[in-house]
RNA sequence: GCACCCGUAGCUCAAUUGGAUAGAGCGGCAGCCUACGGAGCUGUAGGUUGGGGGUUCGACUCCCUCCGGGUGCACCA
């Protein structure tokens, strides 16, 4: 419809001869009563024709030459707005487009052709994911659907690193706690990872290997515990992961840019360019000739790279491999590598504006109204498997995705734990499982099938504004999926789709919907059927579940 | 000190990316079940959008400044 309007509208711009000179929009206002769709172009074009607005608006009008069957009115309105109302018949029409196909409501072809990768959570195998790892998890895959559903090409990828020191720090953890299980006076290491998840490894250690280690030279059972926990907190992760329906298609490891000498690749690249520099027994980078405010070393006198050096690699493949946009979901801790990064990436002559990195804020977690504290040195932080155990997948998902990923995150888990009303994700589902049961119902006496056609029905008996405000809802569904996923912005879907629920809600409350009027109940069952699968599809993008009974 | 994020109803957060009278949930108050699921619906109270300037037809949104909270500022990742 906004085709139909920007083509007439257009027309009728040109014919005026006011040329191209301003954008032709339409959006739906905010106040229903202003009509369905409105558009500003008068009060810009009045700027450089140095007329009234409402002038202006006014010639365009009375030109203009819409079916009377699709639009039912235009006026002007406020300093200069053209409102458009549609006819009822016009919106109610569309729901057997939405039956025709209802998987695959909602898809749309945007992305088409565009190769993309989300990168998500990647955290080093070091401890289990905490509840930061979760939000990012459940937004980055949530993403990644929103872009799939858009016509994207999209490939879900994690980046860990499983060399360096965090790692060896890992294996002497290990070490220390499985030789604690034969000598209890064995020391701990200082900066050791003092989670109770490191004496479980080093319990599973001894099932395995019982007193061998303690004989081999150390640097030999330290191999062995380093590959031992790594295993262990991969499969750990993996398995959390899974139960948040997260699942990746690609796992990079840093060590592979290593071995198969791409770093060393970058810096000759970088070399050659003129960009970097040894000072001090380092080699840096020129970021300042990026615009950033100091230059920054990439490998340091030790003759070890910093973090940036692989990071700048790990970038330069993801364009390697020809993807079009590339998504860095990261939390705001990482905020100030993002320059270093991008600027790299320039240096290297790769487009910066390719990469979306998107940062998430920090999560608290609040029982009974105080808030959890949470400290990973002292090894009392609530993790994302206990998180899940606790509230379950569906709510975890939807929490985290419940807001703007740039707003600080509140999770309360009374609230999430709450089989009520409250609940914002019950809301949600029990609007789905409702409209199950009344389809269930209906199917029980006979009045309607949903699989024999739907071509017949009588879509103009509805004619409620209770029904005509839920098809309307139902017909945003795509752009609001295309919206969320060029925004990265998943928080606006679950909004979306609350306002669904209370549309339904509310239409259900009013009107009857198993009658005996045969055509009427058919028409609202189709209606009940289209919110269905609105709610389904919405659910299936945010990976949490759509049950048919609750 | 510098950079980024946040500041909106008692609380947690939205606001179509500059649009019309700033909206939801929770909490408060008052109502609604003889028929398809009350995990629902309806009404009501609650605001100088942290303060102050500016940009323009129009600002929660953009610019400047100040205040308060968070995060980061390594030859750590």
């Amino acid at each position: 419809m906004k085709k139909y309007l920007a083509e007439k509208v257009g027309k009728t711009l040109r014919s005026l001869s006011y040329e191209g000179s301003v954008k032709l929009v339409f959006e739906k206002p905010k106040d229903e009563a202003h009509g369905d769709l409105t558009t500003n172009v008068a009060m810009l074009l009045a700027k450089t024709a140095k007329k009234n607005p409402r002038v202006v608006a006014q010639d365009i009008v009375s030109k203009l030459d819409l079916d009377p069957q699709f639009v039912s009115k235009v006026d002007i309105a406020g300093p200069g707005f053209i409102n458009f109302r549609f006819t009822d018949e016009f919106y109610t029409a569309q729901i057997s487009m939405i039956l025709k196909n209802p998987e695959t409501y909602g898809k749309t072809d945007t992305g088409a052709g565009q190769k993309t990768q989300v990168e998500y959570v990647s955290a080093n195998p070091t401890g289990p994911l905490s509840v930061g790892h979760g939000r990012q998890a459940a937004v980055g895959d949530t993403i990644a659907n929103l872009l799939a559903w858009s016509g994207y090409d999209v490939t879900r990828e994690y980046y860990y690193n499983n060399a360096g020191r965090q790692m060896r720090m890992l294996a002497e953890s290990t070490y220390a706690r499985y030789r604690q299980l034969f000598n209890q006076d064995f020391p701990f290491p200082e900066d050791g990872y003092q989670g109770d998840y490191i004496r479980e490894i080093a319990e599973n250690l001894k099932k395995e290997r019982r007193d061998t280690l303690a004989g081999l030279p150390q640097e030999e059972a330290l191999s062995v515990c380093k590959e031992f926990a790594e295993a262990e907190l991969f499969e750990a992760i993996k398995k959390v992961l899974a139960r948040m329906g997260v699942v990746h298609d690609v796992f990079f490891n840093e060590d592979s840019l290593y071995s198969s000498g791409k770093i060393k690749e970058v810096i000759e690249e970088l070399r050659v360019k003129g960009l970097v520099y040894d000072s001090e027994g380092a080699v840096w980078l020129k970021t300042t000739v990026m615009g950033l405010d100091q230059d920054r070393v990439i490998v340091k006198s030790t003759g070890e790279p910093t973090y940036r050096l692989p990071d700048i690699a790990y970038h330069r493949e993801k364009f390697k491999r020809g993807f079009d946009l590339i998504v860095d979901v990261f939390g705001a801790d990482h905020i100030a590598t993002i320059p270093d990064v991008l600027a790299g990436v320039k240096a290297l002559g790769y487009d910066p504006e390719k990469v979306k990195v998107v940062i998430h804020q920090f999560v608290t977690l609040m029982r009974d109204g105080e808030q959890v504290k949470m400290s990973k040195r002292l090894a009392n932080f609530v993790t994302l498997d206990e998180l899940i155990d606790e509230v379950g997948s569906d709510a975890v998902r939807f929490f985290f995705l419940m807001r703007s990923t740039s707003s600080h995150l509140e999770f309360d888990l009374n609230l999430a734990k709450e089989q009520s009303e409250k609940n914002p994700v019950y809301y949600l589902q029990y609007a789905h499982a409702r409209i199950a049961s009344i389809l269930r119902f209906a199917e029980g006496q006979g009045t309607f099938d949903a699989k024999v056609s739907l071509d017949k029905i009588e879509y103009n008996l509805l004619k409620g504004p209770a029904e005509i405000s839920l098809v309307k809802l139902l017909l945003e569904f795509p752009e609001t999926v295309e919206l969320c996923a060029s925004a990265f912005e998943p928080h606006r879907l679950t909004t979306y789709l609350h306002d669904v629920a209370t549309a339904f809600h509310k239409f259900y409350h009013e009107h009857r919907v198993v009658i005996p009027e045969i055509e009427l109940a058919k028409a609202r069952l189709s209606l009940c059927l289209a919110a269905k699968t609105v709610l389904a599809n919405g659910c299936k993008i945010l990976g949490i579940s759509a049950p048919e009974r609750m």
